[in-house]
DNA sequence: ACCTGAACACCGTTCAAGT
DNA sequence: ACCTGAACACCGTTCAAGT
């Protein structure tokens, strides 16, 4: 195999390595060393097929969004834009290190585009305009980025057994006395109780975005505003 | 100054040090080797004040909290709601980097537990349980770390000049004849318009958790859903 | 064309040694 | 006690050179 022409190096051959790396030892041991090894190769030969390490990982992502399949949607429009964003969920939460990259600079795969599409479709099924659908989409898509980040977050935190755990520390400089009724909430919300489930969420968020379309909120609605 | 004793490090210097070279030249520039350099030590130094490099962005972001000030609040309780988040969101978006720090694992600082139970406080206000209170805290809350992330990661992706634009690329991959309707929204959508108000989009979040205690959402509710 | 070895300019952190 | 120089074990990336 290791002869002379035959164990070429190709875009696809990096993102398959690149993906088997991440599977088995996480993101961090994704380096442009550790992947030239795997690949039996040196790291600058690896630069001939991929700009950047950046482009590297937006491969990575496209791939996984490419992977993502439609189920069949219910007809109502509510519940076809919380099942489209409950796939999206589920589907970023199995590869928790995307919001990383996300959260680094990049975004968006084309694979997504389509996913897109629907749930703009959705919003406006359900009665919005579509740049008011673009508006819903963008806040939802926003929540759900942040339920990634905050889950994620909170499982490394508590993945890193060695440190001192932060969260004791703080709750220990605060005085319980000070407002009793709301404690228990407060080390609830500190220890970022994984129970609330994103479906419920979401469900919450995407009622709020339709409300233009139903009656009034508690507070008595000025339509201008 | 440089003598022999008096030029001594403490945990606050390392701080304030550290706060300047971020707002001179950002979140990158802060390295152990440069922090020592401002303060005319070296690298080790700093390990006697502070445990981890993580430890130190900790504090700075502790610090940033601290500054919040709380202003009069409206009585009306939605109001009271989208005023305290719009605080939050205002005061963590001057200092976009700390999204990166939430990303990458860290989370809570003790200062901002005020304004979390003013916001629980709130919340039961306009009608929900203890429970629902801190279940709508994390939804809006996590609404606003997807608005933070998003909109720092779309600022950086356009920051970065010398990289062909990565979003003109993907949407030149895509056949404009396919959703002819929608071609244009989604445009607007992988520019991420930065036009769209955070303060609009928590109170659509925020009337959603409310629902609870208004009339049902269009689709005609389930109770038991 | 395609690949590579050696090197550059960095990181955070540890260790043994200084005063 | 408090600080330090030199070193360790890494990064991503560039450059000039090999075939």
């Amino acid at each position: 195999m290791a002869v002379g022409r035959p164990a070429r190096l190709s875009r696809d051959s990096l993102v398959d390595a690149a993906e088997s790396i991440v599977a088995t030892d996480g993101i961090d041991a994704l380096t442009m060393r550790r992947l030239a090894d795997e690949l039996g190769s040196s790291p600058m030969s690896l630069y001939r097929h991929v700009r950047d390490k950046d482009e590297l990982l937006l491969l990575l992502i496209e791939r996984r969004a490419a992977e993502l399949e439609l189920p069949p949607l219910p007809s109502d429009a509510r519940e076809r834009l919380v099942t489209l964003f409950v796939l999206l969920f589920d589907s970023l939460s199995r590869s928790p290190w995307i919001v990383e990259v996300l959260a680094k600079g990049d975004l968006v795969a084309p694979s997504l585009l389509p996913v897109i599409d629907r749930i703009l479709e959705a919003f406006v099924a359900a009665g919005l305009s579509g740049e008011e659908a673009g508006r819903a989409y963008h806040v939802a898509w926003r929540y759900t980025v942040g339920e990634l980040t905050v889950r994620h977050s909170t499982e490394r935190h508590f993945a890193q057994l060695d440190r001192e755990p932060l969260l004791v520390r703080i709750m220990a400089e605060i005085d319980p006395a000070e407002l009793p009724s709301l404690a228990d909430l407060r080390l609830e919300l500190a220890a970022g109780r994984r129970d609330a489930r994103y479906e419920d969420g979401i469900g919450a968020v995407i009622d709020g975005l339709l409300r233009l379309t139903c009656s009034a909120p508690t507070t008595g609605g000025d339509p201008s505003a």
